[in-house]
DNA sequence: ACTCACCTTTACGCGAACGTCAACGTAAAC
DNA sequence: GTTTACGTTGACGTTCGCGTAAAGGTGAGT
């Protein structure tokens, strides 16, 4: 059974505002590019627990790079229903394409990690033996020897999402 | 032993701007934000292999969600030498927010792959088997339904990285 | 009735990250 | 020499994701 229970089942422009930490501006605007539909009472917005839900992949998608429009696309499934095969087809082949680049944007995150990991103990090495500014300029200079040192590693170009790249 | 080992020491501002599929407009622009300093050889720009290196760090940067402005400062370490302790600190403090960050990021692309994945299935099944068109619209209304089955997982809110910030 | 809090729409503004001319220099190729 | 290819520096244009008024409606409390 459920690990949490949502206790409300309808939700203001406010509420959900507070609760992710957007403004109402930002509903709005999401509403306006047709990534959700509240109801109405009266002129007010009701949002219902599956728009919250909606609301939720929005952010997330957001948080991993996606754009609005492409949010749009993946989210309005039944849009893409009535589509014909074809149609089916392309949608399939971008989603393939979204998969593959959130699998490397996976391998970035790490790498990135790595890298701020580098430069946290770097930091923390400098704060805990206040070396002569002499010696910290050439500790800063071994950071961009790393840097450099990692080049072989790094073997290159991005393969970008959408291209017909040979991933090294 | 380098996996790979490139062959050439300095690059031209289109040989850098090919490989790694970026315009030399934006290869200007990173200088002007002064993120890249070529060198020159009589106007032209001349990169070298820490200019390259650099860059892929910033398009790495890019790639999981820094500002050229961030991107800016965490890459300006011997900058960051120069400052005094308690700069030091806040820079410290900066980067755990960051790989909190980033960590963070890690789940929400495990679980964005995770719903990919999900509307992959959805949509090669649509294709291996051809339904009725009411059927269609039945599936559709299943996969919306299985968005809303998951927000008892989803819990909520997104904790943010600077926690309790007003970000006006 | 009046304030207050909260909602609405309309619309202009803004910063980031470039794109896109325009106008010009330069160096090799024909 | 001149065409071609590539480089340069401005400088203005564009898209995205909202921010920020401006002007007003609606219901609850006093």
């Amino acid at each position: 059974m459920p690990t949490t229970t949502l206790t409300k089942t309808s939700f203001s422009i406010r509420d959900l505002a507070a609760e992710f930490d957007v403004t109402a501006r930002t509903l709005r605007f999401y509403e306006q590019k047709g990534l959700l539909s509240p109801g109405r009472k009266g002129a007010s917005r009701v949002y219902s627990i599956a728009d919250r839900a909606r609301l939720v992949l929005i952010l997330r998608g957001k948080r991993v790079g996606f754009s609005l429009d492409e949010i749009g696309e993946m989210l309005d499934m039944e849009a893409i229903t009535n589509q014909n095969p074809s149609a089916l087809v392309d949608m399939l082949e971008r989603f393939h394409e979204r998969i593959d680049a959130l699998n490397h944007q996976r391998e970035d995150i790490d790498a990135a990690i790595t890298e701020l990991e580098a430069g946290r103990t770097w930091l923390e090495d400098r704060l805990a033996k206040r070396e002569p500014s002499e010696e910290i300029k050439h500790r800063a200079r071994a950071f961009e020897a790393l840097a450099a040192a990692r080049m072989n590693v790094w073997t290159g170009a991005s393969p970008e999402p959408g291209s017909h790249d040979t991933t090294s």
